[in-house]
DNA sequence: TATTGTTATACTCTATAACTATA
DNA sequence: TATAGTTATAGAGTATAACAATA
């Protein structure tokens, strides 16, 4: 066996680990994406645009979102001009930089969000229900430490602008 | 506080947790598309269609690979199709079912996915770079817990069918 | 010149429904 | 009738590159 396929053998935890989180991840999603489609004819990229303004009252700048949610500027565009064009949310004038806005929710955004939110939180109750107080806490902590693990990972790979605000 | 408000206030855990599961799963998956886009020309779908077929050196039929790569049928049929056009995978007669057929890894298909899978490994192996031996085992059986709650939730909620095969 | 954001474009993935061929 | 798979269609999300306006 050569010194590249030894590497190889060596590291399969890492390997099956990555599956599971994916699956486990995907199995999730599908739950949330179907509750959002069904229950409030929505998707997953503009919820998370609308968790990312909630949990800035004051707004957020278009780049600050485009880096938040790890996608491109057009992509943020696309998505709050519909968000706009249904009245969740609001461009604002930002004072000393007339090229830029602030994004914020509107009103009846905040009170469409709490109702999503509420019934997200309910899907994601359900889909760790089996698990205890205390695995849920590990699992926290020892994700954590995967983030900050990838994070340096996919720098180092060159995706830096992605990265910044995370 | 009203009974609603208290049992939302009673599993901020496992929304924290989510959230955190999630933001991994991106980072992680980040670096793969960026991969397998740039050093092999391909995708994430593509990816997992052939790691399927790989498992299964006598083929699998279009309905399985739906299942296990919870899908539709014409969006595995779309996938194929431009696999098989550029030869990294065939079509090949079921005995006894005229309508249906097994889809395996052509000999340059499983070359190809060799690669890919070769760099995969280390990108994967790389984003757990932090992590030691203990970490990587505890999170694993914790996510095998995971894996089965968010199953038994998913298929509660309707979505039987993409289940079966997990 | 550099930065903020939009526009134009193209591509991938995705689902649904209607369809063909076979069981 | 039911099943396996395809086709046609539509729509969401994504990135890139060129662009306008402003700093």
């Amino acid at each position: 066996m050569d010194l590249e396929s030894r590497a190889r053998a060596e590291h399969p935890d890492e390997l099956r680990l990555w599956l599971r989180l994916m699956t486990c991840a995907q199995i999730i999603e599908k739950r949330v994406r179907m509750g959002l489609r069904f229950e409030f004819d929505s998707t997953l990229p503009r919820f998370d645009l609308m968790a990312q303004l909630e949990k800035f009252p004051k707004g957020l700048k278009m780049g600050e979102l485009s880096k938040r949610l790890m996608v491109s500027g057009g992509n943020v565009t696309a998505i709050t001009d519909q968000l706009v064009a249904e009245g969740w949310v609001q461009r604002v004038d930002v004072e000393g930089d007339r090229r830029a806005w602030k994004i914020q929710l509107t009103k009846a955004g905040r009170a469409y969000f709490n109702d999503m939110a509420k019934a997200h939180e309910t899907w994601i109750v359900d889909s760790f229900a089996d698990l205890g107080t205390k695995e849920v806490q590990s699992l926290y902590k020892l994700l954590s430490h995967v983030k900050q693990s990838a994070l340096h990972s996919l720098e180092d790979s060159g995706a830096v602008n992605l990265t910044e605000h995370i």
